[in-house]
RNA sequence: GGGUGUUUAGCUCAGUUGGGAGAGCGACGGCCUUACAAGCCGUAGGUCGCAGGUUCGACCCCUGCAACACCCACCA
């Protein structure tokens, strides 16, 4: 082996050769146990969510396969509808050309194009994170399968009513030219204005202040055109007698009423509010609680159209906004301006205002879907982790709208809705099955909907239709419903909620037993991670390491604000002046467990990948020292373990029940650093240095040696084996080397038993004794090392005190003692015997004395001894303080009490002792 | 406006039923000791956001407050 370790040198040889035998695949006759995996988009390329969210999956699909069940993990890619097709359009663009201009047959076909050279980046890049996905059952959700399951689903909900056709007002993205649901607009606080229009009063009515005007406010000015009334608050006295007039709405020269209703706040700007109901959702409610018109002035681009007057026609509404505004001032209507921060709309994928529009479009009624939706996670067929996303989740669905699920793009799911000539709608699951529906005979001409369903709706069906819905599959019923979903908060209610209602809908099964709900990834500052803000990190440079300059031009190119690129250049040369090293796949799934405490966002810097690629190389390195001390032609014959031997099992026991208690809570931190305190701080600090004294003795005993070699290669054949499902790559090339010395010829560790504590002894008596070595080691070390002594510098130490059992394990572990602590000579004291000058250390009654003798200063003894005794002193005051206390003796548990006791006891005894050693050097 | 989360060492974070405040990184001092300098040995550093309360005892439970973050809704 080389002396460090090398993630390239094995990662991707491993992969395919993992891959190759087949061993991602579902095996074996457990209990099923399957993950679907959140299927990325085709368009997309691997970021620090997704790589985090696979190494968290990957870790628990490894885990339950070592474990025995039958696992898998569902592979499939999304054909995410908007986000291809914009992509699409955007290299069309660079040809000169629109989607219309080369029709709907030819651009759904070079998408597909697009989708089968290009679409399986991702693929590679998850293969690269060490992902044991089956690949053999890759799905898409434009697949043949997927998209007759989603024909099936459709026209289902379709016949019971639960999808239905509506004219109604929608969130419309002028930019794309379609509707998006409520989710996928987010609203942003931006500066505006507050315009103060008056709209002069009908029939010679004047206000209170015998003004003949009211004065509206709004923020949108241009939809005034398509006012239809006037509101102000039942209970305002100021404009109560004017109720039931009406005022004459400018520039439009229409009579429009002045109604009363709740919804009006009387204290906000002059109290009248302008009802636009074809473009304001609570205007629209307004309109519809007084029968008002709607009257729509926007066309599908959001010019103003011929229900408009005719100056306004054809302007963008930006523009005819400023122009209602210059004619109204003109025409010495305009009351006032204010400045105003509102929430503006914008679509998530466009970034474009989005404007409410009356449309048709598709709906999911979603109240009867919602309903068992709710009671499952209710009555905990669904567990959401951590448990608070469950409130989300409620209070969302307990006020959830109906879905709009038709999009007017090309690329996805096409509606299986065909109309004739008067606008009647069919709907089967393909023209033939519509026209049958619909009685109609073959020569009636049929157009079929030209919209296309929502991603989400086909996403709704993953855990289901991957497994072959509508087919009753064997896979369907070993694998589904699925363990647990894990996934981010972002998209609970876009696709968690969603698969939950739908899954029980047509499977009467929830999709999933357990949600796992992991943080986002951020960068070094807390800061979201985006291409905006060029803050990113590509997980595959942090495997493969990235130069600073080709850093630079990855966050600096195809941005959509250029702008930006000399200070994102800038921040980049500061945080990464020598760009990225290499860290390899394992470091960095170690870093994503360590970093997964529940509910947290998480903090991605570069010293903690820094730290877990160090321990990759510290495993590495036990590994070789293992390797090198354990011959491969080991004779059989008698193993008698040693204390220390008999200790790291017994450590390695707790080490084990950690893990598993880790991992059955999710709690990949919590076991990821159960990995590093053992390999680290357990096998490497005491349990090697342990074995070298007996190791590297010409006259050892041979069962001692057989038992030292032997357990040396099963501890580490254990903690690969528990390690393995945060690093896959290193545990296996190591193993690989391990497994045949213990006569295991198995060719992967990914199939072994994942180690279960129960089948290692606990051993008290070892960890007591290993303790008390480690006491005596540690006071020795700290009085060497605040003395200045040498570490190559041999001491020799004095015993004095102390029990029987001080004695026999001074004696057992006398070589170990000396190794590790660099002693030459250790002589005992009879009790009552002056010692000469020294330097003290205490473990327990034991004291353990260092003889001055030229080697150490006296003051500096002095001021040590000094901090031990203020140390001491400080802890019996404060047990006895609490002792003192005559409520805390009688109420507290007497096994407390007791323990404090004890604890006062030792510490009496210790820091007479301490105080004495101090009086005796003082008389030096 | 409603809700959720966070606040512990210089930084990033653990702290499982209430009973002696922990880790990693960083800092400081000393070491190339035959697995590892990506290492080894040692040291320092915290009024656990603030104020009350419950309790013999509170980082932990309760109340209030503050700051930060996020989600939902929204007054034109």
């Amino acid at each position: 082996m080389e002396s460090s370790f090398d993630p390239h040198a094995i990662e991707q040889k491993l992969y395919a050769d993992w891959e190759g035998a087949d061993y991602f695949a579902p095996r074996g006759n457990g209990e099923g146990y399957c993950i679907a995996i959140p299927p990325p988009n085709v368009t997309g390329s691997l970021h620090m969510g997704h790589a985090f969210q696979h190494t968290l999956m990957d870790a628990l699909i490894r885990y339950e396969r070592m474990k025995g069940r039958r696992t898998l993990w569902q592979m499939g890619t999304d054909h995410a509808g908007i986000a291809t097709q914009m992509l699409v359009e955007r290299q069309l663009l660079a040809e000169g050309l629109k989607r219309e201009d080369i029709g709907r047959d030819a651009f759904v076909e070079r998408v597909w194009d697009w989708r089968n050279h290009s679409g399986n980046n991702i693929s590679k890049q998850l293969r690269r994170m060490g992902s044991s996905l089956d690949w053999s059952r890759d799905r898409f959700t434009m697949d043949e399968g997927f998209c007759h399951a989603v024909l099936e689903v459709f026209v289902r909900l379709y016949e019971e009513g639960l999808i239905y056709r509506g004219q109604r007002l929608v969130n419309w993205d002028p930019e794309l030219k379609s509707v998006i649901s409520d989710l996928e607009v987010e609203n942003t606080e931006e500066r505006g204005h507050l315009w103060h229009f008056r709209y002069p009063l009908a029939g010679g009515l004047t206000t209170r202040e015998g003004k003949p005007y009211l004065v509206v406010a709004t923020t949108r000015p241009e939809t005034m055109l398509g006012d239809t009334a006037v509101a102000v608050h039942p209970d305002d006295e100021r404009y109560a007698a004017l109720v039931g007039g009406s005022v004459i709405l400018p520039l439009a020269d229409r009579e429009i009423p002045i109604i009363a209703d709740e919804y009006v706040d009387r204290d906000f700007g002059t109290g009248c509010v302008k009802i636009t109901p074809a473009h304001d959702f609570n205007d629209n409610e307004v309109g519809a609680r007084h029968g008002l018109a709607l009257i729509n002035v926007f066309n599908e681009d959001a010019t103003i159209n011929e229900a408009a007057p005719q100056p306004y026609r054809g302007l963008d509404r930006f523009d005819a906004r400023e122009k209602v505004v210059a004619d109204l001032k003109s025409q010495g209507l305009l009351d006032g301006i204010e400045d105003h921060t509102l929430m503006v709309p914008r679509g998530d994928r466009s970034n474009a205002i989005v404007e409410p529009l009356l449309t048709h479009q598709w709906f999911v009624k979603i109240q009867p879907l919602a309903d068992p939706a709710i009671k499952a996670v209710e009555n905990g067929d669904v567990e959401f982790v951590p448990k608070q996303y469950e409130n989300v989740y409620f209070s969302w669905m307990r006020n959830i709208q109906d879905w709009a699920i038709s999009r007017q793009q090309w690329w996805g799911h096409r509606i299986p809705a065909w109309y004739d000539a008067e606008g009647n709608v069919y709907v089967g699951r393909d023209e033939d099955e519509a026209r049958r529906n619909g009685g109609l005979a073959d020569d009636v001409p049929l157009d079929q909907d030209p919209d296309v369903l929502d991603t989400w709706f086909s996403s709704a069906l993953w855990t289901f239709v991957t497994l072959g819905w509508p087919e009753e599959t064997e896979e369907l019923s070993q694998f589904h419903p699925t363990d647990v979903l894990v996934t981010g908060h972002d998209i609970i209610f876009f696709w968690v909620a969603r698969m939950i209602m739908m899954t029980l809908k047509f499977t009467g099964e929830v999709p999933f037993r357990q949600v796992y709900v992991h943080g986002l990834v951020r960068d070094a500052d807390g800061k979201k991670m985006s291409k905006t803000k060029g803050n990113g990190l590509d997980p595959l440079d942090l495997i493969d390491g990235v130069s600073l300059d080709e850093l630079i031009d990855k966050r600096t190119q195809n941005l959509t604000q250029p702008q930006m690129a000399p200070s994102i250049e800038k921040n980049t040369r500061a945080d990464f002046p020598e760009g990225i090293p290499s860290y390899g796949t394992d470091a960095l799934r170690f870093t994503y467990c360590a970093l997964a405490s529940t509910g947290r966002d998480v903090r991605f810097d570069l010293s903690r990948i820094e730290g877990y690629r160090n321990f990759c190389n510290k495993l590495w390195n036990a590994a070789r020292f293992v390797l090198m001390n354990c011959p491969d032609d080991e004779e059989p014959g008698r193993r008698d373990l040693s204390l220390a031997d008999r200790w790291i099992v017994s450590e390695m026991r707790s080490f084990l029940e950690t893990s598993e208690r880790a991992i059955n809570t999710y709690r990949f931190d919590l076991y990821a650093n159960a990995v590093y305190e053992f390999v680290w701080h357990e096998y490497c600090d005491w349990y090697l240095e342990l074995t070298k004294p007996l190791l590297w003795d010409e006259q050892a005993d041979p069962s001692l040696l057989r038992g030292t070699r032997y357990t040396l290669l099963s501890v580490l054949d254990t903690l690969l084996r528990a390690a393995h499902p945060i690093m896959p790559f290193i545990t296996e090339t190591i193993w690989r080397e391990v497994a045949p010395r213990l006569g295991n010829t198995n060719p992967t560790i990914m199939l072994q038993p994942f180690p279960e504590p129960a089948d290692l002894p606990s051993d008290p008596d070892a960890e007591a004794a290993v303790e008390w070595l480690k006491g005596v080691i540690v006071g020795i070390r700290n009085i060497r090392g605040e003395a200045g002594i040498k570490p190559a510098q041999e001491i020799s130490i004095l015993l004095q005190g102390g029990s029987d059992a001080d004695r026999a394990l001074a004696q057992v572990a006398e070589s170990l003692l000396k190794r590790l602590a660099k002693v030459d000579r250790i002589d005992w004291l009879a009790d009552g015997a002056e010692p000469p000058p020294n330097a003290l250390a205490l473990v327990g009654e034991l004291r353990v004395m260092v003889p001055l003798a030229g080697l150490i200063d006296v003051a500096a003894e002095r001021a040590r001894l000094a901090k031990e005794v203020e140390k001491k002193s400080q802890e019996l005051n404060r047990i006895e303080a609490k002792l003192a206390n005559e409520n805390f003796v009688a109420k507290a548990p007497q096994a407390v009490v007791e323990k404090e006791r004890a604890k006062a006891g030792d510490a009496r005894a210790a820091l007479a002792t301490l105080e004495q050693q101090l009086a005796s050097l003082d008389d030096l």
